[in-house]
DNA sequence: AGGCTGTACTG
DNA sequence: CAGTAC
DNA sequence: GCCT
DNA sequence: AGATG
DNA sequence: CATCT
């Protein structure tokens, strides 16, 4: 009962795009044939467009970018399409198709290949392609369009000069001994330390719908698969989110804003005018379907998106369509599980007490290694995602027998009800916590063979993911938060529910490093993100690579990685503390 | 044009 | 190797 | 997408 | 940035 | 020095 035996297909503009792959692979399994050649290509041939090519008056994008990004090529093959006349339906039919398991082209699903006036693509304009001329394939005008963009340019002073970090060396030296001694002193009650106000950065009223806009082209970008084009959206978002003016216009957003170029200028400038950017609105729900999806621990854009083409709303859905997810990535259970809980906000006091339980725990195991919270709460943040400890046992180069440490402290810690599950196994682990996992796993009826048996390392992890919650004794003194951000399981998906708002679990991670590279592991694990990749970056433009191991010369030899500071200044920077390193910093162009 | 952090873990 | 995560 |  | 005009 | 790649 293949349902597509027999049948020819060919993917424009080709077959790469990550959501593609998978219905290409869905398709040969149901016995269609996928055309590798222009030849190939015959009057039966059924054409699958990519629907990020098709607009919502359900025709085809006939521009510049959609004939380039061919794998074929592009003048042969449509040539053969319009001559065929062959019949163009979105890629995403092939979903339909399957969940119906009835392969039928409805006339409605036929998307029109005339070439049509109007061309509504908000980012390109049209090509004007003629079906019987062989010859130039692209007569778009670069000149003119540039021509164009560079007279629009006027120049906009501002006179107010904003500085994204001014206040360096300000608290740098809290910032230096608080390393030793963060956790280690009786961390229950005090530990106070100035946080940075600066931090909450106020966006002046005007500015929200244009980072909102940003925000939801980059997710666009990322469910397409271009991490690039994505990540320059993001940018320009995290400029404007650090921008103390508001936005009067698209050139005055390039001018002062690092990482906004012509095209987001332009954007910036329809929504001033406008209030809206065409297209933005329609894809939303998708889009919301996707983040509902990546919400969930292990869950990424691609598998959000492969579950969300198919159709599918829920977890509970996507459980009876694609059981192998689940039962080959089981972590993903309980992400499920704990999906509330695990959005939910940490206050520092609360990584305060559960960092003191493990440390309590650590001391039995092994007085001599010592633990600190690195991550957002050594940012200073008042609330945090999760609670990043680290590891390590002064003169201790041993990576293997702290990783043994950390696996029978986890254990320890899951035997006396601090840990609620594992993220990932060790042969240890998987003895104690395998049948957490079966539980799980009978809960969303699944089924479970007896045999079924999951992988565990044989050698030891430098890195744990955790979910742990304070037993009920000792939590009261934490509830009566306010969530800002609540995200809920939908009503089908709550039956998997282990969320707890008196008592919430809480993502912990356990690193460690060598004694040796304890300043390289610590300038990573304290983060965040944006600010590990720009002196990342920074190292590479002077021919260096910074890692968590270290820095290292383009010899790969090592320059240095126990020293923080030492390395700070073998880059030319000065140092900067923790807190400081939430406000990344590309610097402004221009002065 | 060509780059966009660098690594660990899993299947 | 791709997908996910930190 | 933006930057060099 | 490097190449090119 | 501007523009292209």
């Amino acid at each position: 009962m293949l349902l597509f035996k027999g049948t020819k297909f060919v993917i424009l503009p080709n077959r790469n795009a990550s959501s593609l792959k998978f219905l290409a692979e869905l398709l040969v399994k149901e016995g269609g044939m996928l055309v590798n050649e222009e030849k190939e290509i015959d009057c039966d041939t059924i054409v699958l467009i990519n629907d990020s090519f098709i607009t919502n008056t359900n025709t085809i994008m006939k521009n510049e970018l959609f004939f380039k990004e061919f794998d074929l090529d592009p003048s042969t093959v449509w040539n053969n399409v319009n001559t065929y006349k062959l019949k163009c339906v979105r890629a995403t039919c092939i979903s339909e198709w399957l969940r119906k398991s009835s392969f039928q082209i409805n006339p409605e699903l036929v998307l029109s290949v005339e070439d049509n006036l109007e061309d509504n693509s908000e980012d390109h304009s049209g090509v004007k392609f003629v079906t019987h001329s062989a010859t130039p394939l692209y007569n778009y005008d670069l000149i003119t369009a540039k021509l164009l963009k560079n007279s629009e340019k006027a120049a906009r002073q501002i006179p107010e000069v904003y500085s994204s970090s001014q206040n360096k060396s300000e608290n740098s030296e809290l910032a230096g001994k608080s390393m030793e001694t963060e956790v280690s002193n009786k961390m229950g009650e005090e530990v106070k330390r100035t946080v940075d106000i600066s931090q909450t950065t106020s966006v002046p009223k005007g500015n929200e719908k244009l980072i909102q806009a940003l925000g939801r082209l980059a997710k666009r970008y990322e469910m397409k698969g271009d991490q690039f084009r994505a990540r320059g959206y993001k940018l320009a978002r995290i400029g404007i989110e650090q921008y103390p003016f508001k936005i009067e216009s698209g050139a005055q957003a390039q001018e002062e804003i690092s990482n906004v170029g012509a095209s987001i200028a332009k954007k910036i400038q329809t929504l001033l005018d406008n209030g809206s950017l065409p297209g933005l609105q329609e894809l939303f729900e998708s889009e919301k379907r996707v983040d509902y999806f990546t919400r969930c621990h292990d869950i990424g854009i691609y598998t959000a998106k492969k579950w969300e083409i198919m159709g599918l709303k829920s977890f509970s859905e996507a459980c009876t369509i694609f059981p192998e997810d689940f039962t080959r990535d089981w972590p993903i259970l309980f992400g499920w599980s704990y999906y509330e809980d695990w959005l939910k906000p940490i206050r520092r006091d609360e990584c305060e007490k559960l960092a003191s339980v493990v440390q309590q725990e650590l001391h039995l195991i092994d007085p001599q290694m010592k633990v600190e919270i690195l991550g957002s709460y050594h940012r200073g943040a008042e609330k945090c995602g999760d609670i990043d400890l680290f590891f390590y046992k002064a003169g201790c180069d041993d990576i293997s027998e702290i990783g043994r440490i950390m696996e029978d402290l986890s254990i320890s810690l899951y035997r006396k009800g601090y840990v609620q599950c594992f993220l990932q196994l060790t042969r240890k682990i998987y003895k104690a916590f395998n049948k957490i996992i079966i539980n799980r796993l009978e809960k969303c009826h699944l089924k479970t063979t007896p045999t079924l048996q999951y992988t565990a390392r044989d050698d030891n992890p430098r890195k744990f993911m955790l979910g742990v919650k304070l037993p009920d004794k000792e939590k009261r003194q934490f509830e009566s938060i306010t969530f800002v951000d609540n995200y809920k399981l939908k009503p089908e998906d709550m039956f998997m529910s282990l969320n707890s708002d008196r008592s919430p679990c809480r993502r912990m991670d356990f690193f460690c490093c060598k004694y040796s590279e304890l300043g390289a592991a610590r300038l990573q694990w304290i983060g965040p993100k944006e600010f590990n990749r720009w002196i990342r970056l920074k190292a590479m433009h002077n021919g260096l690579k910074l890692t968590q191991h270290g820095l290292y010369d383009n010899h790969n030899v090592l320059l240095e990685s126990f020293d923080e500071q030492r390395i700070f200044q073998l880059l030319n920077e000065d140092y900067i503390s923790p807190s400081e390193r939430n406000h990344v910093v590309k610097k402004r162009r221009k002065v």
